[in-house]
RNA sequence: GAUUCUGUAGCUCAGCUGGUAGAGCAGUACACUUUUAAUGUACGGGUCCUGGGUUCGAAUCCCAGCGGGAUCACCA
């Protein structure tokens, strides 16, 4: 038990003195809402004398006490509505504790109430509720911030004392939900996102499946797990770091459309564009290739854009992005060229370093070809691709799950989708020649043998599935928090994580802590 | 991981070259029956992130640590 401020003494008082006066601080019983606040700020007209019996409930964000009336304003889920209570209409009869005491000393903002009553407007033009009724539901034991607002002639905002800190915000996300309502936006948004493509997907008749996160071995992205203990098989197990190999093994079963949403685990540095976990939406379509998958992505992301904000063009930051179809496409060597005017495709090793020389991109004597052509087109282009643009055609030594190109040697079939200056998809035509396959795995072993932590391991079981056939087949990765952070304009994954990971905070030691610690 | 900013009342913040800690909101008490950042009067509230050091004296200066933000690097 922490140490009790002055405030939250005597709101513990005041939950004592509530039971005293006969009012349960914590009832069991339900309480019947009727409506939400905004639904009656919208559609309550004085002249169509609407809404004369309604029942809403709350916490009480403001009190206004005048004497025999007060004036609150009580939050929904769905926003503020002023409330007007007037003594001798909660109290009728001679007893008028129930106002004087219970309304003006023992509730504090932050309370839960329930009220009944009539909606009107105020001399001047607020629409409220004049209260008949008021229950009590529920006590609150701590202060909240206490964030005021002023709206002037124009309709401009002004805040004042805004919760921001963002340590408290992010560790007290609660408290973040209640004080700040665009932080309830921004998460509604996500929520209607992968609405939205879940509705897309179903629409094309995909199957929606899950796959295991406990995982003996860990594949499908270079990354470093987290590595965890099963007891009682007592063995090491990894948490994934992408579902690709499992959905796979699904197409290769004889699906052929499926798709997961899913938390994924990098165990990797933190920054705002990557916390440890993540979600991604993986999506694997049999008899398609890369092109497809393309139009596909064109046409989901589109959908997304206007079904949150009915328009496909979408504020982030100082740039205006317009997801409407169709998106440029570049070959990762026609972008380097758009970006540098130099022509790349057809030098070596050598040239290539050259090159990078004279453009000013730092490279480090370990990296290969690919990686360079990797680097050159991260340092040139990938800033600067601000509309939703299609990079094609990768070197194949950096995707070893990708077919090599119908036609191009040293390529693969892949694309990224760029908006922003970030990557938001990855895709390609996979990988189905279970020979090949094997190769680029143990291309990938002796990269790790070479101290790359993050090299692929093999999976003997994935290429036994793949020996059995597996159609050609289009697969897709689309980070979701980024293209959350994209549709809500947020400029960190902190703000589109509920509760984005943190390092811990003093606290008490609880006895789980000890626990934990004792097991260990 | 590097650089940099930052941590003071429940919240938002002031606190200068070191001298017993301040404001607004919130809280408490009183007044006020259509107010709205309600108003008026009075009052209470602090581990100045933690631990060392310098000093007669540290919120302030120095060192170390912890938490957080931003930028950069690796990665989705």
């Amino acid at each position: 038990m922490h140490h009790l401020s002055e405030q939250e003494q005597i709101r513990r008082n005041k939950l004592v003195e509530l039971e005293k006066a006969g009012v349960q601080p914590y009832p069991s019983e339900l309480f019947d809402v009727t409506f939400y606040a905004q639904e009656i700020l919208d559609n309550y007209h004085p002249e169509l004398n609407n809404f004369q019996e309604v029942s809403l409930a709350g916490r009480l964000m403001s009190v206004r006490v005048k004497g025999k009336a007060s004036f609150a304003e009580l939050q929904d889920a769905s926003g503020r509505i002023q409330l007007y209570i007037n003594r001798d209409e909660i109290c009728p009869g001679e007893d008028k504790e129930l106002y004087n005491t219970v309304f003006k000393k023992l509730i504090d903002l932050g309370d839960f109430v329930g009220v009944k009553g009539h909606v009107f407007k105020t001399m001047v033009g607020e629409t409220s509720i004049h209260v008949k009724e008021l229950t009590f539901l529920s006590k609150s034991l701590r202060p909240l911030p206490v964030v005021k607002e002023t709206v002037d002639e124009q309709g401009n905002k002004t805040t004042y004392d805004a919760f921001t800190d963002p340590e408290q915000r992010y560790r007290q996300r609660y408290v973040d939900l209640v004080v700040n309502p665009h932080v309830r936006e921004a998460f509604i948004k996500r929520t209607q996102l992968v609405q939205a493509m879940r509705n897309y997907l179903n629409d094309k008749g995909y199957l929606e499946v899950e796959t295991p996160i406990l995982q003996p071995l860990y594949g499908g992205a270079s990354a470093r797990p987290f590595k965890t203990h099963h007891n009682t098989l007592d063995m090491t197990l990894y948490l994934r770091i992408a579902n690709e190999l499992y959905l796979k093994r699904l197409i290769v079963g004889g699906f052929d459309g499926v798709y997961e949403f899913s938390k994924d685990f990098r165990n990797e540095g933190m920054s705002r564009f990557h916390n440890p976990e993540f979600t991604q939406m993986e999506l694997y379509v049999a008899y398609k290739d890369y092109y497809w998958m393309m139009d596909l992505v064109e046409e989901m992301v589109e959908r997304v854009a206007l079904q949150l904000h009915g328009k496909t063009e979408v504020q982030v930051g100082d740039n205006l992005i317009n997801f409407q179809r169709p998106w440029q496409r570049f070959t990762m060597f026609e972008a380097i060229q758009h970006f540098s005017g130099v022509d790349i495709s057809e030098m070596d090793e050598a040239a290539l370093r050259e090159t990078a020389k004279t453009l000013h991109v730092p490279l480090d004597p370990s990296m290969g070809k690919a990686k360079i052509i990797d680097e050159l087109f991260g340092e040139l282009c990938e800033g600067k691709l601000i509309q939703p643009t299609f990079i094609t055609d990768y070197p194949v030594e950096m995707s070893p799950l990708a077919k090599k190109h119908r036609s191009k040697p040293g390529m693969v079939e892949r694309f990224e989708a760029i908006c922003n200056g970030k990557e938001i998809c990855n895709a390609f035509s996979e990988l189905n020649d279970p020979i090949d396959q094997r190769m680029r795995f143990e291309e990938q072993l002796e990269l790790a043998k070479r101290g790359d932590t993050e090299a692929m391991v093999l999976d003997e079981d994935f290429l036994r599935a793949l020996e059995y056939g597996m159609p050609p087949t289009a697969g897709l990765g689309i980070g979701i928090d980024r293209l959350s952070m994209i549709m809500t304009n947020s400029n960190s994954i902190q703000d589109v994580l509920f509760f984005p990971q943190m390092k811990p905070e003093k606290l008490e030691t609880t006895k789980a802590d000890k626990d934990a610690a004792g097991e260990e």
